[in-house]
DNA sequence: GCAAATAATTCAATGGCTGAACAAATAGCG
DNA sequence: CGCTATTTGTTCAGCCATTGAATTATTTGC
């Protein structure tokens, strides 16, 4: 998803009005305070007069709404401010992960404005009956909304696996899923969003993808290109790339864990050798600990991990400092390839981050030519759990924000 | 250099026309046979009214000319044919590496207009000097496309090394460059280029980025998403993805060569240990076969290791078997990171590509967890020798063709 | 030689932006 | 308290590029 949508055929009358809504649109989106019409005008280029006309067409659709005026010194007619709406469109976010069902709601502004989570071991549930359950969360989810002022205007469901274009979950080990038809099981409920132009009723997307996406919009702004990485039983990474996310030729980039850091090593259930899961997956970091695992649900490990080492453990901090050291050799060799400076540390890896720095900045600082030069920061997700949800949702109305023509086209 | 240019700020009625006349010269540049403005109007979904008035633009600004009419059957008036204009603007493209000079000027279409190589030793060269020399050597190519009716409109300056936004050399290790400011020195010579509205004058970039897009542009056209890879002493690496060179946040991605592919193996210059370039670098190559390297320049080495392999030399083969599993190990990282699906082995390389191909493709085959679904190409680079130089070049008329207004503007 | 077919151009109508003038609302100053 | 300077936002004529239909141009096939 590019956020400065290149219109790709022709280019009409009605594209000025869709690109301009857009420009403005976005800046209100990103600005820190609410912006009056001239603000946007001299901000964007545009004249006073075609801001004033673009943000009727704003006001009337319910995309963004006045609010008081921000303050000012000196004279003249006070500014009136423009802030996102706070009724509106609203994304749904779903989420089916090993150990839980998540759903939420996020309104344009990037506000959580419902959030449902359902603990449960889904590894012996069916796909089928996981989205059914999900569904249901999801319609006392819309309701909410609803009741809110808020209208579902497109989905996105996070999954820890392998996606394909048209949804289909190739593969997602930890879950046990194979080849699961996701958008065909449910189109079997009842619709849960308005069908917008734009907007695709539902996206299917790997949940490193869709974290790392909750991360690029998480308030403060933080840099346009950075590694998000997952670390859960797997360990995915969402790479984004000047703003956008970077999803591969399939749709399957991102796959971190499995990028050798010890050609000869342990073998991995890939059929490699050596892949960073076998050195710093949840499981590795536990057994390394000398934790028994199998007492253990995968989401109170990460907590008892941080616990031991919190205490001083000799042999989780030990294990911790292992996995930081694989993971730092895996994230220098992502940093010299892709010249990123900033590496988020995201799902379980959040909690352990305090752990997981120092070596993996010991790694970067060894291993990467333009360290030097180029400070590169790693620090832990701002998002907390359920995070994949939250990008899910925030993914949507992402879309909104950059390509409002279709909401106005549909709301008249 | 994105292809289609999403215009950043204000779109105003004078936006629409310059997006429609780079929506439609960059028809005219993907067609494989001249289109119609008939099949140009269908193609852009504007009318043939709007094609028209485009077309005369391209023409009067000489982006364009009318050429026989493509064959077609049936009645009706005949098309008239439009392809790139083979005079016109031009691309200069200069290229300093550790063994020679390269200069070559390129067309609209891509063609290759003018070619200067001159083989010397360039690192005990002063850098003014080995620029001062590229100069004398540019006036020439300047005064063959005038006489060819080209107008240089700008020119980019392939170095094996970092550079910073500024055209700062920041290292060139091969070369033995370090902080050379390269705009600074050029400015002391007679400017080559006739100056045009969005076209940098001089644009100084990475040999193994400049590579990349060579290949990219190179007829017939490949993927849009690749890995380009340029195995001299050192190993850079072009990332092409969506059709635009990633060159990450300070401009110094593709640094593939210092990947880590045995974490506690030989030390590197770079400071790490184990980097790719330890076991894959041409130096690494030539004493893993037994040849003494002091004997041979950089060029020939690998003509000669190629010789050596051809008549099935033994030390030769398990060199580059072992070179070809190190890249591999590394490849296979990238391929499972950004899910690529082919890699062009450029360079040095490209002679090597029968021995490294297999073990390449084999460690893909192992470690590449998408790999049974999604097959990974491995190709050598199409283009020869300089493919920075041409590639260099080439970007130069990408942006006439991508922003075509500014040239229109320029003459009128 | 005429009809059918395809290519390209002409021209009034339309939509959206610009720029300048104007209206609205406030602070500062005597 | 009233006047002026200042800034915000709106109105309106003019302009520009696209559209769509009608028109002209040029060939094949009967």
């Amino acid at each position: 998803m590019s956020l400065t949508h290149a219109p790709a055929g022709a280019v009409r009358q009605g594209s000025l009005r869709e690109l301009n809504l857009a420009l403005v649109l976005g800046r209100i989106a990103a600005a820190d305070r609410p912006p009056s019409r001239a603000d946007l005008a001299t901000a964007t280029g545009l004249t006073r007069a075609t801001v004033s006309a673009v943000v009727e067409d704003l006001l009337a659709g319910q995309l963004v709404s006045e609010s008081d005026p921000a303050p000012r010194s000196g004279a003249g007619r006070p500014a009136r401010g423009l802030v996102l709406a706070d009724q509106g469109p609203a994304g749904l976010g779903l989420e089916v992960n090993v150990d839980y069902l998540a759903v939420c709601v996020v309104d344009l502004a990037g506000q959580v404005r419902h959030r449902t989570v359902h603990r449960a071991d889904l590894r012996p549930v069916a796909p089928a009956d996981a989205l059914a359950q999900l569904v249901e969360m999801a319609g006392v989810a819309r309701d909410d909304a609803t009741g809110q002022g808020l209208t579902l205007v497109g989905a996105a469901l996070a999954v820890p696996g392998l996606v394909d274009d048209a949804g289909l979950v190739r593969l997602a080990p930890n879950l046990g899923w194979r080849d699961v038809p996701v958008p065909a099981l449910l189109a079997a409920h009842p619709p849960l969003v308005e069908q917008v132009p734009g907007v695709p009723v539902l996206v299917v997307d790997n949940e490193a993808n869709l974290a790392a996406l909750g991360e690029l919009h998480s308030r403060p702004p933080g840099p346009s290109s950075f590694l998000h990485i997952s670390g859960e039983v797997g360990i995915g990474a969402g790479i984004v790339l000047d703003g956008a996310l970077f999803r591969g030729v399939r749709g399957w980039s991102g796959e971190i864990g499995h990028l050798p850091v010890h050609p000869e090593g342990r073998a991995c259930r890939c059929g490699g050798q050596g892949c960073l899961e076998q050195y710093a997956g949840q499981e590795a970091i536990v057994a390394a600990a000398g934790l028994a695992r199998a007492e253990l649900p995968a989401d109170t490990a990460t907590a008892r991990l941080a616990e031991l080492a919190e205490a001083g453990d000799a042999d989780a901090l030990r294990a911790l400092h292992d996995a930081g050291t694989a993971l730092g050799v895996a994230v220098a060799g992502v940093v010299n390839l892709l010249d990123l400076d900033t590496v988020v540390l995201g799902g379980g890896y959040a909690a352990l981050a305090p752990w997981l720095c120092p070596p993996v900045l010991a790694e970067i600082a060894s291993r990467v030519l333009t360290a030097a030069w180029s400070p590169v920061t790693v620090r832990p997700s701002t998002l907390g759990a359920e995070a994949a949800a939250v990008g899910a949702a925030g993914s949507v109305v992402r879309r909104i924000v950059a390509q409002p023509a279709g909401w106005l086209a549909r709301s008249g």
